[in-house]
RNA sequence: GCUGAUGUAGCUCAGGGGUAGAGCACUUCCUUGGUAAGGAAGAGGUCAUGGGUUCAAAUCCCAUCAUCAGCUCCA
């Protein structure tokens, strides 16, 4: 007999030849039906898979990480077996779980090639092989036998993979006619995959590299439900009608000129508006912590890259050298704001006194990216980081990194994201040299991060050698409207630009000191932020932001001078109006304006003008009445009030 | 940058070796209205750009540019 720890902690006996899906249906038949891995000793096995000895398990179903990849892992498999039944021949590459589904990267048999009209009969055999039940049967094999096998298939792919792999930890998988080289785990048998929808067909070349041949890769998502797949793709569909690029064409945001150039983007009058509106919001907040406003240009001189080691690093994936026409002086674009921020820091003599000192800047910044990753607003090449840089001293590392936490808390609070979790980015403990910086300060500062991060009840992940060369760095990963992650706000600690640029303070012993400096940006940069708050609220902006509130629809023409006065009255308390006095019907009117995703539509007419009034209607909900104009003037400054509210916590303390 | 697909009116798209199409938007006129599309007329395109094939190219071929998807990359 052996004992098995449940989460719980209790510890159910059983025979030593018992696997997962036989603990799960000891507790109950219904949890049998529903688990799809098993945790044992915290690594992830197999349900089919024999437990000997004492271990401490958990069941994984389809709401857990584990139990989704095998399910899509397994998938995969099917995936290929259909692949195998109906292109022979054809080689396989990898095929592993990825965040919403799985791929196969496949190598098809000369002269065949798979397009996006072929992936319904792929389906179809998917989907006939999942209902066959085949056991998924795992095998131990050795390197010899593994060549072996996959020598007479001819795949060239997996026999690197094995020859990579130690002889002894080499495992195969079968289900019916199909045999893959494969960790695990899996499902114990296909018969749990009941919707299966392949998504798309791309190419990919073979580990990433462009020298090696390009494979076909297939992108699959499955479900243990027919329901779960249908709301998979609504999801999929309202992704798609949120997307950046066309509701910022629709609501007139912004624009892209190929003779401007690629990946530069044009702000229209609204999409400046809008980012106006949310450099004022953080202004206003950094005003409140201590920041300061300060300016600097676009260009600087070559040597200052060269100080900060952005030149070699970065110099020939730069835009190039600017010269000057007389002196040959040679300037670069900023790529970033930091080296001249430190140039400030470095203008005055420094005392602890001082510190921490914070430099806030919107500054815009221009990254050479290759053509091919260019995207919307998400991805471009000059772009405006809401930059700011702290210096302090190493005692002030964790308060500061707070601090910058609250910052960002307030945003989001503000922008309406409800579910996010942060990562914290270390160095690999065991590839210590390719980072700069003192053992010491390094642990200081990773210590800085990760108390700071728990003292502030952040959820995180860790990830060893996720660094920067020159810190450790937390990120903030948001979940928007419809489910996706977001990499937004990053904070980073930074000990090799104080040392490059020599800045120093003078301590209360009279010595000099280095400073720490932290680089922070809330929201990354306003292009990739703006983008990211259109596809979280489908442009429907929050009123505080939305850079069209209140519009003013006359019943006809003979009240535009009354509409016009209601827009006059409410801009004086800042309200942003716009007036739709078009030779309309008002049916008409409020149609286009409800599409225009104005928040508050006011209708006028006889009645109107006659009490002085307008009557509201809300943007997506209809009539709400009548109001007079000082009523809904007021009734709108308090709610864009309650929105803010957040913005005054004043955590000013120097 | 690499692979593939796409490029027709401001937008969304149809068509396709022989005078360039629709809906919406736009302009003008009629209508002056009460909570999600009133009516009529009009204007608008070197069919991405450059070459080639052809009596004839928006259509076929080649190249270039851009967009989209994926790969790689992201201080």
């Amino acid at each position: 007999m052996i004992n098995v720890t449940l989460p719980d902690g209790s510890i159910k006996q059983y025979d030593e030849s018992i696997t997962g899906y036989d603990i799960a249906m000891s507790i109950s038949p219904r949890l049998a039906k529903e688990v799809l891995s098993i945790s044992v000793n915290d690594e992830v096995w197999d349900l089919s898979r024999v437990i000997s000895s004492d271990s401490s398990i958990k069941l994984h179903k389809w709401d857990d990480e584990e139990g989704k990849n095998a399910f899509w892992h397994s998938s995969a498999h099917i995936m290929a077996e259909a692949i195998e039944a109906i292109y022979p021949g054809t080689k396989f590459g990898i095929g592993p779980t990825i965040d919403n589904g799985f791929y196969y990267d496949v190598d098809l048999p000369e002269g065949k090639v798979i397009t996006e009209k072929d992936l319904v009969r792929l389906e179809q055999k998917m989907l006939e092989l999942a209902r066959q039940k085949n056991d998924i049967v795992r095998s131990e094999i050795s390197k010899a036998d593994a060549i072996q096998l996959f020598q007479d298939k001819n795949d060239e792919y997996k026999l690197e993979l094995i020859n990579d792999l130690e002889d002894g930890t080499i495992t195969l998988y079968n289900q019916g006619d199909f045999t893959d080289l494969c960790r695990g785990p899996h499902l114990p048998n296909t018969g749990a995959v009941k919707a299966i929808k392949l998504l798309s067909v791309a190419g990919a070349y073979w580990r990433g590299d462009e020298k090696n041949k390009m494979l076909t890769r297939i992108y699959g998502v499955t479900f243990p439900k027919a329901k779960l797949l249908q709301e998979y793709l609504v999801l999929l569909e309202e992704a798609k009608k949120r997307d950046h690029r066309k509701i910022g064409k629709e609501m007139v945001l912004f624009t892209f000129s190929q003779d401007v150039g690629l990946g530069l983007p044009l702000w229209m009058p609204k999409g400046a508006q809008l980012r106006e509106q949310l450099e004022l919001f953080l202004k206003k907040v950094q005003k409140n912590f201590g920041y300061e406003q300060v300016i600097t240009p676009h260009i600087g001189n070559v040597q200052l890259y060269k100080t900060s080691g952005h030149y070699e690093k970065y110099g020939k994936d730069s835009f190039q050298v600017i010269k000057t026409p007389q002196e040959g002086e040679e300037y670069l674009l900023k790529p970033m704001n930091c080296p001249h921020h430190c140039e400030i820091y470095k203008a005055r003599p420094r005392s602890y006194k001082d510190l921490p000192i914070r430099y806030a800047e919107f500054g815009t910044v221009y990254r050479y990216e290759q053509s091919g990753e260019l995207h919307g607003l998400t991805r471009v090449r000059g772009f405006t980081q809401d930059d700011a840089h702290l210096f302090c001293t190493p005692d002030q590392l964790k308060e500061e990194f707070k601090k910058v936490i609250d910052i960002i808390f307030i945003i989001f609070k503000a922008l309406d994201f409800k579910d996010f979790t942060a990562q914290i980015s270390l160095r690999d403990p065991k590839n210590t040299e390719k980072y700069i910086g003192s053992d010491e300060n390094w642990d200081k500062a990773e210590a800085a991060i990760i108390e700071a991060s728990a003292e502030k009840g952040l959820k995180t992940v860790t990830e060893l050698g996720e660094a920067a060369f020159y810190g450790p760095k937390l990120d903030f990963m948001i979940k928007d409207a419809v489910g996706r992650n977001w990499q937004l706000g990053t904070i980073q600690v930074d000990y090799n630009l104080p040392e490059r640029f020599d800045l120093e303070y003078t301590g209360a012993d009279n010595q000099k000191h280095r400073p720490v400096m932290i680089h922070r940006a809330p929201f990354g940069s306003m292009e990739r932020f703006v983008a990211v708050l259109i596809e979280h609220t489908a442009g429907k902006f929050p009123l505080w932001l939305t850079p069209e509130q209140v519009v003013i629809l006359s019943i006809s023409e003979k009240f535009n001078d009354y509409a016009q006065k209601v827009s006059n009255i409410l801009n004086i308390s800042d309200i942003r109006t716009v007036v739709d006095d078009r030779n309309e019907k008002i049916g008409r009117k409020i149609r286009d304006n409800e599409l225009k995703r104005i928040p508050y539509l006011l209708i006028v007419g006889e009645q109107e003008v006659e009490s002085n009034s307008v009557s509201v209607r809300q943007q997506g909900q209809g009539d709400k009445g009548t109001m007079t104009i000082d009523e809904f003037a007021r009734f709108i400054k308090k709610e864009v009030e309650s929105q803010l509210e957040a913005i005054h916590i004043n955590q000013k303390s120097n």
